[in-house]
DNA sequence: GACCAGGCACATC
DNA sequence: GATGTGCATGGT
């Protein structure tokens, strides 16, 4: 990858300016919505999340306590709830287990350690780990994610045969300054401009602000 | 009515 | 190790 990310990185900042991510009051809300978001609208997500907070839930031990099919009535919106509840009781029980949801003392731990305890936690991928350790706990992990690897292969920046995410993230990670807030931007304004210009049925490449860093015969079909 | 959205676990080969 | 499939709602 010969691109010069930091360039465009900063390109986008100039366009499209702080994003103010993650879209949430705590870090367990944090948490909570990056379960619930797992291949879903965000605007699904909002209103599981809105319906969680009207009964004041938003908390790991209430959640905990809850009967599944209270807790997949109030989630519904967001799709695929009956996984989505089991997931996010795994976290929360995880989370009650290992430091009774505090999650200051959580995010004190060595970040590779932590990952690796995220990753073991059912429901809970790579992008799910990687949004909650960014985003709940502000260390400087960049998240990739289906936008991430749409764009970097239509842009020639990823071959799109080898979009393995741990091997994405590791070159993204290496081409930046390692800074929390550089990565969560530039994950917020990766997903702006995928959900705007960059879709999966057809890109609008004409009015994307890297339209000047496409390839010479325009967007890589993938 | 078809298509899509800020993945993941599990089965099968 | 790679590839395929089920999961579900709400907006366009």
């Amino acid at each position: 990858m010969k691109t010069d990310l930091k360039e465009i990185y900063d390109l986008l900042f100039e366009t499209l300016g702080p994003q103010h991510w993650w879209p949430a009051e705590t870090p367990f809300e944090v948490i909570v919505g990056a379960v619930l978001v797992q291949n879903t609208n965000w605007q699904n997500v909002r209103q599981a999340i809105d319906a969680l907070r009207a009964e004041e839930l938003l908390d790991p031990h209430k959640i905990a306590e809850l009967e599944m099919e209270t807790l997949e009535t109030l989630i519904r919106p967001a799709g695929y709830f009956r996984i989505k509840a089991r997931r996010l009781r795994a976290v929360v029980d995880w989370l009650i287990e290992q430091c009774d949801g505090e999650l200051d003392e959580l995010f004190r731990r060595p970040t590779a350690e932590l990952r690796k305890q995220l990753l073991a936690v059912h429901g809970v991928g790579p992008e799910t780990a990687d949004s909650i350790l960014l985003y709940a706990g502000n260390l400087p992990v960049f998240v990739v994610d289906a936008y991430t690897i749409r764009i970097f292969t239509r842009h020639g920046w990823a071959d799109a045969a080898d979009t393995d995410y741990h091997r994405l993230q590791e070159r993204i990670e290496t081409l930046l300054p390692r800074d929390t807030q550089l990565f969560n931007e530039f994950h917020a304004m990766i997903v702006s401009i995928g959900k705007t210009y960059c879709k999966k049925s057809s890109p609008r490449c004409e009015d994307c602000p890297l339209r000047s860093k496409l390839p010479p015969g325009g967007a890589i079909e993938i």
